[in-house]
DNA sequence: CTCTCCCT
């Protein structure tokens, strides 16, 4: 069997599904098995081998890949796909791969044994000439899509109340035509339950010889088993109306979709970086957005797409959505780039650059974490935190459980915050809920509370009536579980003791999480409220929180997001007095 | 008195 040692083809997809997916499909057309010629690399799931012509993976394990491979030596192509979504990491990668690409050029031209790196970039963008400029006037080449033809409808005047309007939208169409199912976009998931609950009770009204209306619910921290309910088809003579946030733009596909109606909103993350907060807030979506939207209509037949704003409000939209290299903390994408060699990240060619704030920010993050020293080199630590597959406010905490004789605790709960939660609260049930996870409460707050919680699952052995009966989310314990694994290993790798446990003493478990966020806590003002010792602010602790309403004289949190309100989520309690320790540096540079 | 989505 050939071995394409040096003359592969890597084919890089924003989700793991996509990978997974192509690589089936392309086995499967090229009749050959699966992991042989063609093959996929994603998270926990591996199978490439040396045979391996054509290779999907994430942008995510590429980037990983640049670590132990700087040159990418085992690449002679690189297809950058959906180029258009400008994730954080494919963003990354145009930067790496231009730099790869001149460097392999440049060590030929001295005569060495090295091959040409190609570089592909598909994208679905109507600019393809900023793609080009970007990669040296690159040639183009426009293929056609294969949708169907929608439709697309805009509104007279604007609407005041987008729910209002969704509501009368989905019954105008479900009593003027016959059948199609329909896709509706909203912002989140507390505007999805209303909806929800709105249209259920409303199409107990329809009269008994009318088509019945039946409102599925689709967001991501929905349990496995509700999801699939969008998949099922509806029973006889109903009709399905899919409540979704962007989660349906891209990610999930659902067939028999005729009708698709855009709210024109989402929530965007953003970042601050003179404050270092970071926000999720209501926005109008871009351009390109709605046309991905609208097209969700057109993947069987042709469709209709009825939009809830006026066609001038859709004029004034933007083209693109920010990149979101421009809305979020950089601290890790800094720490990637360094350990990939890139030691200037202010100078480093970005296809949109961030603001100089936002990379200042996220080297002084490294720095107060000890990953950088005042050059802005990687450190021992900095290069020991960076091949790890977490934050480096995660893997400093990890690395320094070795010394808080904790690894056994930290590991766990580093695993359990690395997930979307594991609890699952559906709006109706709200105290139900709440209730059944009472016992779980530890005194101390939400990282003590997730271990508890994990340990009960391990001693019913993850029945799913369990999981079901607390509402903990199984799809994200289990992945929660995965990544304690993998971490166990890298743990192992690098001499730490994963078994090592404080046994009774929790409070070494909070203290060492606080050598990672220090910058994340906040002491309790005489006026009952908490104040973030980095930036100063009110912060509020979230509702869903063991700590919520609790009096305690300084807080430590994992999170911290401005939506309504600046909150805090997975908090502990701390006492000030570990602080100095968690971070002498720190500490004694603010009292200067 | 309550957070869109995705990745290692």
């Amino acid at each position: 069997m050939a071995s394409y040692k040096g003359g592969a083809i890597a084919v890089t997809q924003p989700r793991r599904v996509a990978a997974v997916n192509l690589a089936k499909r392309v086995a499967e057309e090229t009749l050959t098995t699966l992991g042989k010629r063609i093959g996929y690399t994603v998270r926990f799931d591996d199978t490439s081998s040396d045979e391996t012509l054509i290779k999907y993976l994430t942008d995510g394990m590429l980037l990983r890949e640049v670590l132990s491979d700087e040159l990418l030596l085992r690449y002679k192509v690189i297809v950058l796909d959906e180029a258009h979504e400008r994730t954080l990491r494919t963003d990354m990668l145009f930067g790496m791969v231009k730099k790869i690409q001149r460097l392999r050029k440049e060590m030929r031209a001295n005569g060495e044994d090295v091959e040409e790196l190609k570089i592909v970039v598909m994208s679905a963008t109507l600019d393809a000439e900023k793609f080009s400029e970007f990669f040296d006037g690159a040639k183009i080449l426009y293929v056609s899509g294969r949708l169907f033809p929608v439709d697309s409808y805009f509104t007279q005047e604007p609407q005041a109340d987008y729910l209002d309007a969704s509501l009368v939208t989905i019954f105008q169409i479900h009593v003027k035509n016959p059948k199609g199912d329909i896709l509706m976009f909203l912002p989140g998931q507390d505007a999805i339950e209303t909806l929800t609950s709105l249209i259920n009770e409303y199409a107990s009204q329809l009269r008994p010889n009318q088509q019945k209306l039946l409102a599925c619910p689709l967001f991501a921290a929905l349990p496995p088993s509700q999801q699939q309910k969008v998949f099922d088809p509806a029973p006889l003579n109903t009709r399905k109306v899919i409540l979704a946030t962007n989660i349906a733009e891209t990610s999930i596909t659902i067939p028999g979709i005729k009708y698709v109606i855009d709210c024109g909103l989402a929530k965007l993350r953003g970042f601050n970086p003179k404050i270092g907060v970071e926000s999720l807030l209501l926005h109008p979506i871009s351009k390109s957005s709605a046309w991905q939207r609208t097209g969700r209509a057109g993947r069987e037949a042709a469709g209709v797409c009825y939009r809830l704003y006026t066609e001038d409000a859709f004029r004034e939209l933007d083209d693109d959505t920010v990149p979101e290299i421009r809305r979020c903390n950089l601290a890790a994408a800094v720490l990637s780039l360094k350990a990939a060699g890139i030691d200037n990240v202010l100078e480093f060619d970005y296809m949109d650059r961030p603001s100089r704030a936002s990379l200042i920010r996220a080297l002084e993050e490294l720095y107060a974490l000890g990953a950088i020293d005042d050059k802005g080199n990687l450190s021992e630590l900095g290069k020991k935190m960076a091949e790890f597959p977490l934050d480096p406010t995660f893997s400093k905490v990890i690395i320094q459980s070795a010394e808080y004789g904790c690894s056994l605790e930290v590991i766990s709960i580093v695993s359990l915050l690395s997930v979307d939660s594991i609890f699952f609260t559906p709006s109706d049930k709200r105290e139900q809920a709440t209730e059944s996870r009472r016992k779980f409460l530890h005194p101390d707050g939400d990282h003590l509370t997730l271990l508890n919680v994990l340990k009960a699952y391990w001693e019913v052995k993850g029945d799913m009536g369990w999981c079901k009966e607390h509402f903990v989310n199984v799809r994200n314990i289990k992945i929660a579980l995965e990544i304690r694994d993998q971490l166990i290993r890298f743990c192992e790798r690098f001499d730490i003791n994963p078994s090592t446990s404080c046994g009774t003493d929790t409070d070494q478990v909070l203290k060492c999480f606080l050598t990672g966020f220090f910058q994340n806590s906040a002491l309790l003002q005489p006026d009952g409220s908490y104040k973030s010792v980095a930036g100063g602010q009110t912060v509020k602790v979230h509702p869903g929180s063991a700590m919520f309403g609790k009096r305690v004289e300084g807080i430590m949190y994992n999170e911290l997001v401005f939506t309504t309100k600046h909150y805090v989520r997975s908090v502990s309690s701390i006492q000030s007095a570990w602080l100095p320790a968690a971070a002498p540096k720190y500490f004694n540079n603010m009292k200067n």
